[in-house]
DNA sequence: TTAATATTTGAACAATGCTTCAAGTGACGG
DNA sequence: CCGTCACTTGAAGCATTGTTCAAATATTAA
């Protein structure tokens, strides 16, 4: 059926049963990467490189990246979605911050990589 | 010049100004981003996974995530790049395993996020 | 060298994603 | 209630991406 697959028998079959009783279950599979593709993103990286900081308001941060409103918002529309930020309203304004320590870990361990 | 800002000056400039100073060089950002982008796919979700237990050859991981080897092979290529997986070549074998430990990281901190 | 195997690569196609523009909420003040 | 301001949302257009198929490379064995 397989028709893509080494033809030998050089796969070592009993490895990769002991790896994939480790694998997690599709659906964490899947929201860890729509996690992760939230954060690939230049704009969003530096949202949560702003929010690292400290909270700020959706039109502060579009000045700060230099995108308009309406693009910030959307992107901060997905990152809430997958509780990267939460925010808080006050009046007119809606200020962001990032959702959990989870977070603030993810960014900077993937600085220090991208840093050597 | 900028149409889609806030027309009040509610904006905190001394605070934008303060957030600004602390933010990563364009490339940076660039490649941080690029790096999450290269996880967030939940193929490659997998490979992480699966290359956190052991290393594995193109065609075990194929074998494994149910793909063809020539889809894993794409996938591999994106994840090299960016140096998350590294690859030792024996034989007519290729085998990878994870980079460095940032990796391992930033996995287990991205588990432990959508996990709660 | 030739054949066979493991992996890589290129091109093409459908699907997804980011940005912009325009219209829609929600909150506050007059 | 009406207008304004901060923000959100929907739709359209264009770019990027993941997969597949086919052809290419690399290594080993005969």
């Amino acid at each position: 059926m397989e028709r893509d697959t080494c033809r030998t028998h050089f796969v070592d079959a009993a490895k990769v049963e002991s790896v994939a009783k480790r694998m997690e279950r599709d659906d964490v599979v899947r929201s860890l990467a729509e996690t992760f593709r939230a954060l690939g993103d230049p704009s969003r990286v530096r949202i949560l490189m702003a929010l690292s900081v400290e909270e700020l308001c959706v039109c502060d941060l579009a000045n700060l990246l230099g995108i308009s409103i309406s693009a910030a918002s959307h992107q901060l529309r997905i990152l809430r979605g997958l509780k990267v930020v939460k925010y808080r309203r006050n009046g007119k304004m809606v200020y962001y911050s990032l959702d959990d320590e989870h977070i603030e870990n993810l960014f900077t361990e993937g600085l220090r990589h991208v840093k050597e």
